[in-house]
DNA sequence: ACCTGAACACCGTTCAAGT
DNA sequence: ACCTGAACACCGTTCAAGT
């Protein structure tokens, strides 16, 4: 036996040697790259240089897989300084959301590809550094420990809904759509011709369109205003 | 010729024909039995006792079979009128709410598939109608049209988001995760032991447990608020 | 017109065997 | 310890052929 501890190789047959987490690291880049749908074992194999089977020395299976790279990807945020005081506080937010937002956005697919494998959003030490500091800033701001911590997880639902319903169809468009009908105004799907019977929908018609950023800051603005409402009549 | 108009078969070797809407009707039905795992063309043609191949003749693809189910999903919900009087549009708002999210959940997993097959979760015009009202609702509450409609577009995705992030893991609860675990407070993935560093969360785990439907109440509440704040700024 | 059964090109996962 | 290649039981989808 040697006197130093024995160091695991860091590459094998020219190729660098896998770990849970560069395996989970992989997975998240070829997800950014090709989709939800074009990760499959034998691909992300297949981008390692290594069979399919090898995969599985590393991952219990797919949806392991998933999780780690839903860790990697969590611990990858760097939120921005939440400032508490009174004339800051709502800007301040917006741009925690603005951030976070912006975050999801550079994986699409991400959070589809979470809930269709029942892998649970959280976990890694960072996010929970970002979710105590969000929790703290709610309760300085004037919140109920309870509700600031209802409000933590609704500002986090509030903005990977946006993502996962707003900006995920329009940011990676699905070949059978329109593209043009993406950024229609109102969407397609409630065009109608019936006006006399739906008119208030064929008075929206009517409007100049909306972009997702305002549809956004619409949400936000909302969801502020109504917290701000919350802690004055408490 | 006969002098009467032909009619299409109702049966066919003892079977009722299949039609587009009776196979999307026969989807969403397996979809709420067995979940979304398990809807696949072959299982869908073995329910209906007929070869997969068959369920083509009236389907595009599974994403079209999706699709028509979804808009069956949509069609079979009657939403409870909606009062925008002064005294009544709060609690009417939140009945609006509390029952669509509970028709949600009575097909757990429709809205995640919609999701992971690009499916556009509309387009009946029974849901049209809907919509409608609810803008319509908006604006005589005293939003701006273009306000209204924002605010429709995101009490859909604050009941949808609900569901699908809160509602659906617990009511269908993934084989892979103690049971336990979805009714504890914080969530386990929130639990730490670092309480130094994370006093806000630790904070939180003392206090008492909330309900799902009480988290749900927040969500509109505040939501709610937001927009009265908004009206009266307008 | 509508069906069946076989086939194709994929999956995730496992087994037996290599080094 | 970690890999490969073949195999198994599935998918969605299509083809050729039946009635």
């Amino acid at each position: 036996m040697s006197g130093t501890t024995r160091r695991r190789p860091t590459h094998r047959k020219g190729r660098a040697t896998l770990t849970r987490e560069s395996v989970g690291e992989a997975a998240l880049a070829y997800l950014g790259e090709h989709g939800a749908a074009a990760l499959t074992m034998r691909s992300l194999a297949a981008e390692l240089g290594v069979s399919a089977r090898a995969l599985y020395n590393y991952v219990d299976d797919r949806r392991d897989l998933v999780a780690v790279a839903a860790g990697i990807f969590q611990a990858g945020w760097r939120p921005p300084r939440l400032d508490p005081a009174p004339g800051a506080w709502r800007a301040s937010l917006g741009a925690f959301c603005a951030d976070l937002r912006a975050h999801y956005r550079r994986h699409p697919g991400m959070t589809t590809l979470a809930l269709s494998e029942n892998v649970t959003m959280a976990g890694h030490p960072v996010m929970l550094r970002n979710v105590d500091a969000l929790i703290g800033f709610y309760a300085a701001v004037g919140l109920t420990p309870a509700d600031a911590y209802r409000a933590c997880m609704e500002t986090v639902r509030l903005v990977v809904g946006f993502v996962e319903f707003e900006d995920a169809p329009r940011d990676r468009p699905p070949a059978h759509l329109d593209p043009g009908d993406l950024q229609a105004h109102p969407p397609p799907w409630l065009r109608t011709d019936e006006d006399d019977a739906l008119s208030h929908l064929a008075a929206v018609a009517e409007l100049a369109p909306d972009s997702a950023d305002t549809r956004f800051a619409f949400a936000v603005e909302v969801f502020t205003e109504g917290l701000a409402a919350r802690r004055r009549s408490a």
